[in-house]
DNA sequence: CGCGGCTTTGATGTTCATCAAGTAAAGTGG
DNA sequence: CCACTTTACTTGATGAACATCAAAGCCGCG
């Protein structure tokens, strides 16, 4: 079960995100009152795909996938969200149901807010709106280039890609430990998972990664690019 | 060139769009002063991938296809747009230079307005604003789940798909000219174009469908529907 | 009327999914 | 805590799906 945190106010909440910054006094009092931050283990739902949306969300810290049923064919994976990401932002203002499934793949800390007070404020607040606007076209098209990247390559280029977009834009290390498993990978990226066993056992082989369960050690970055980039 | 027109007024071009619906009579006016109508001949190039984004566009009449120069890789086009399809909302608020090329693939009739009047308009009418961001939402997400929907069905299914699409989406129609060549297809739907024409084939000689150079006629939709559920 | 791009069909090879089978790891209940 | 079950991981072999290569006809356009 997500257990519901009470340390922080808004004020130092919001300071890190940089999406209230603007917000009136008034406002982002009421959203301190109202909003409800949850704290949420590895593995564990945040949202299931047809639920209601009732709420805003926010990631303050850790590793949510983005998951879609497809019935038959198994299960889609959208994308990773890390913090600042605006993962909450999908198709919150558009459908009323989810579309997606939400889970925490890291210790997730999660800040929700009641989804009527956000476009209460949206409404009342012009430029805080076109914030939001902006916010989420920006997100709308980073999840769309990243799906258009990972199906122009083939297998070698998507193991690659993925790998980099781990090593550089997610832990920011050459070292890191996977957050899913090899069947997530190949759900995330496209493939069959033995396929991503073959491609990880490869580049081990080729010296271009170290792996050990599910900790991996980038060796040669410049190596993974031009998989990345030529397949 | 493009050429403009000016038939229309505000008044009843928009009441046809049901976005400007609730507008103030005020910015009504202003919009419609400053909006400038224009007509593209099939081929014709709307927006430039790179260029400088100065205007919110709408198109009116007529089909538009959204591509994206990848270098080496060539042309992948995203998607094509019909009326009300509000693809002038891509990434019109999160970048300064477009991301994608726009062209007419019929003869189109688009309603530019100055990205700044918008936005203006957006800060001082919210609920303005939040329906533009409903609308955005939508349109994001119904390109998303089309790349999605592409990219898991195996060749044939992914023909079905997109000549459903055409006939029952975009024509609303078992007959209907296609409007992008064969290589086209091939790039909206990933793939090659002798798996194109080679399926295409395959359907005509099936009877599923009749070909005639650009000219469509689908003889067998139930069957298409199965091809573009199970393969 | 000739050039370049689009269309078409066939032949060939590569890439990838699928099937199979075994080991390791991680829950689960007694 | 240990037997048991399940799920994850791994490697190899095989065949199907698809890209690529080649060649020729067609069409529109300068």
């Amino acid at each position: 079960m997500p257990e519901p945190v009470d340390v922080n106010t808004c004020k130092s909440c919001l300071y890190r995100s940089f999406l209230f910054s603007s917000l009136d006094p008034h406002d982002l009092i009421r959203v301190n009152l109202s909003k409800k931050e949850m704290e949420y283990h590895q593995g564990e739902i945040v949202v299931r795909q047809g639920d209601p949306i009732r709420e805003f969300m926010y990631l303050k810290t850790g590793l949510l996938k983005i998951s879609q049923d497809i019935g038959t064919y198994g299960n889609q994976i959208i994308g990773i969200a890390k913090p600042l990401d605006f993962i909450g932002l999908l198709s919150v203002f558009s459908e009323d149901h989810y579309q997606y499934s939400i889970t925490a793949i890291e210790p997730s800390s999660l800040c929700h807010i009641p989804l009527e007070l956000m476009k209460e404020i949206i409404i009342k607040d012009g430029p805080f709106g076109l914030k939001i606007l902006g916010k989420m076209s920006e997100m709308n098209e980073k999840v769309l280039q990243n799906r258009l990247q990972i199906n122009r390559r083939n297998l070698r280029g998507r193991i690659a890609y993925i790998l980099l977009q781990f090593s550089q834009e997610i832990y920011k290390n050459e070292k890191f430990t996977l957050p899913v498993s090899r069947k997530e990978i190949g759900e995330l990226i496209n493939m069959r998972t033995e396929n991503v066993i073959r491609i990880l056992s490869e580049f081990r082989k080729d010296n271009i990664i170290e792996i050990s369960g599910k900790e991996i050690v980038v060796l040669d970055t410049q190596r993974l690019q031009q998989i990345s980039e030529f397949g």
